[in-house]
DNA sequence: TTAGTTTGCGTCAGATTAACGCAAACAAAT
DNA sequence: ATTTGTTTGCGTTAATCTGACGCAAACTAA
């Protein structure tokens, strides 16, 4: 058995979608391209895969560069193919989105490369590429996840109140939702617990902080968030 | 901007899970590979990309090659990229799964390529390289969407019986599913309309056949199908 | 002190689910 | 031809779930 001839095969890369959430705004790390091609451009930040890397190492690679911190929630998307799709000639490129509380980076924040910035999920300017495309089916990808599976509780602190859920869940589905189905239907599902805590420096009845659910491995599970029609 | 100079890339290959259904038996086309490596063993039939082609178009190619017939239910499923998958060296495979009617490929049936079978899923052997995990993960995949879409109408005949189609959500899912809230749940997704007609030679009361709704494009749906527990 | 907001808990009519009954139309066995 | 079992279509029902929204205690801002 003889290995590989020389074959030419296409490039391979690895792009990230990074969403940060914070202060209700989902937001996508884009870099500022300062080379040829879409010289001043943003795109999504990537990066071609090495011959012995695994593609969480060329994320991880990607994400210390660009944010100091490579131990994000991360999770394939889809491998993007069109021959057009990068000027310079053929290339491949497998797109992966993370998930990070941009509150954790803010101890490293010094690290966090000076050409990639931190930009509103809403107000996406056009992207070099076909980033584009991979950015909505990223966005897509996280909506339809996060009612069926615990994802998410990546965008937030660690304790983290009710209503800074109910708020990630609206800000990410781009909705309104009912605050007492929504608590009801979260705490039914048991992916919270309850700590019995409140925020330090609040008084009496400030909001319960609540943990993620490690324990919880359902998979099948369906929050089924009804919208706020009314009031 | 000058064109990538000659990076080594791993070698980049689509590998396919064609799923049949005949008889309610789901199975798997393999491939009996006659050179090394595995030779004499099982594969998922699959090619190398071509510098010009997209996924779907080496996805054609093999299908061709394979089945004699390219134009398949098909859906880009994982790409897979452990360093030791392949012996020959690196190399990554964009995995694919296809719905194939068995029955429509008769016609042609001398144009399917003497190295390969149709594999029952429950009865799978043992796989070269990394395809029994690319196996699993399709057969997941299958299981999950088989659930919120009209997926595997493709699996069927143009017209089909009530029973006809709740065998194969059992075949397929492997377990048994309540006849009658099977019937209820589908009439009302409006996924399949009567036709009104009955499977011609039959007399009277003959079971009514179905079509899939071709109108219908209803993405967030759910099936929610119950398990019989008893009888 | 008053007026609004946040948070937690509750109510309730209507829809949905899961389990299963039943009979007409057929098929197979005697 | 009659009996017996199977297939197919259509119902029923109790328990549960959904979605809309009321309410008051604890807080905040004016």
């Amino acid at each position: 058995m003889k290995p590989f001839h020389s074959y030419r095969n296409p490039a391979l890369a690895i792009d990230l979608v990074v969403f940060g959430y914070n202060a209700k705004e989902l937001s996508v790390l884009l870099l500022k391209r300062n080379e040829e091609p879409f010289k001043g451009g943003w795109t999504l930040p990537g990066a071609f895969i090495q011959m012995d890397e695994r593609f969480s190492d060329t994320c991880s690679r990607i994400l210390r560069t660009k944010l100091g911190m490579d131990k994000l929630y991360l999770e394939q998307l889809y491998s993007f193919d069109d021959p057009a799709r990068d000027p310079r000639g053929r290339a491949i490129s497998v797109a992966y989105y993370a998930l990070v509380n941009p509150h954790k980076l803010e101890t490293a924040a010094s690290t966090m490369a000076g050409d990639v910035e931190w930009v509103d999920c809403r107000k996406m300017p056009q992207l070099g590429f076909d980033h584009k495309q991979i950015f909505k089916t990223a966005l897509q990808r996280l909506r339809s996840k996060i009612l069926y599976f615990p994802v998410g509780f990546e965008l937030l602190d660690e304790q983290f109140t009710m209503t800074e859920l109910h708020e990630l869940y609206e800000c990410i589905l781009d909705t309104s939702l009912d605050r007492r189905n929504f608590r009801r239907k979260i705490l039914d599902s048991e992916y919270i617990l309850p700590t019995g805590m409140k925020r330090e420096g609040l008084q009496n009845r400030a909001p319960e902080l609540y943990v993620f659910n490690k324990k919880l491995k359902r998979n099948n599970f369906q929050l089924n968030i009804p919208l706020s029609k009314g009031q």
